[in-house]
DNA sequence: CAATTCCCAAGCTCGTAGGTAGGGATTAAG
DNA sequence: CTTAATCCCTACCTACGAGCTTGGGAATTG
């Protein structure tokens, strides 16, 4: 998996809080991790995080829960990703400097570039419509 | 890095094996080990599992050493990327099997193709080529 | 036979991904 | 105005694997 737990959690829940995004309802933590069978402390804090990268707005008490701060087609996955994957000090020093080395970081660079241009273009809407489309397609089995 | 230090150093590694591929002669784990500032005993593994893979041959005894098995065009960074990522079980059991895992699961085998498809569009020449481009550039500034 | 190289396999260590846990702040409902 | 539900903040724990070390052996050459 390219993601991690983190990442992929972030994104189902946020895929299940995006569906809702119509209606102005919120959804709530406990609600999503029992669906999706991740431990709900545990993603407490991905939408925490979500919520301190301006992603998720939060209401508490009781009928509180998450919603979206903007719309679903204006959330990529490259902006969920930069919120949850954290910025894990990349020890820049101690670089070797051959020129071997520094091919490879320019292919590196050229496959992060890939990367990113798919995650730039697909958005919270796009995966919806994406679920939909599959739950839509196992049901013409039953026709 | 979206490389593992294994696959970085076997690629360095191939890269100064590769570009002697031409005058048939070999090259020794110490010298690519001292050049690229490698534990030499570290990269002996990588070597190894080279030429277990078919990519490398190697010639025992004092004079011994490494060369390439085929033609440096014929060696790609994904079969190199193949070969020394060990295949690490990917407990394809406990999925979560919710469509919005799945959906995720879908993104992933697509940027998992995008990037096999530059790793497999890039060859050992190609990236000899891109190391020799480099010093040439660099060698303008002294003009 | 002695030095040089590759070969094989085990073991060590430290960071981190992934998860747990304790207690606090806010708010709705009765 | 109390109780329960929810989010909030922070610290801690732990298994595991990436990255590296080590100890020997087997072929080859001069």
């Amino acid at each position: 998996m390219a993601f991690s737990a983190k990442t992929e959690y972030g994104l189902v829940a946020l895929i299940e809080i995006a569906a809702k995004y119509g209606t102005g309802g919120v959804t709530q933590v406990a609600e999503i991790a029992a669906r999706q069978t991740i431990p709900d402390r545990y993603l407490e804090q991905m939408l925490t995080s979500l919520r301190r990268g301006g992603i998720l707005q939060s209401i508490r008490g009781p009928k509180g829960g998450y919603r979206l701060a903007t719309p679903p087609a204006a959330i990529s996955v490259a902006d969920v990703v930069a919120c949850l994957e954290g910025s894990t000090q990349e020890t820049s020093e101690g670089r070797r400097e051959t020129p071997e080395f520094a091919v490879l970081h320019d292919l590196d660079q050229r496959l992060e570039v890939a990367r990113q241009s798919l995650l730039q273009s697909t958005t919270l809407e796009t995966l919806i419509a994406q679920r939909d489309n599959k739950t839509r397609d196992s049901a013409m089995y039953f026709i």
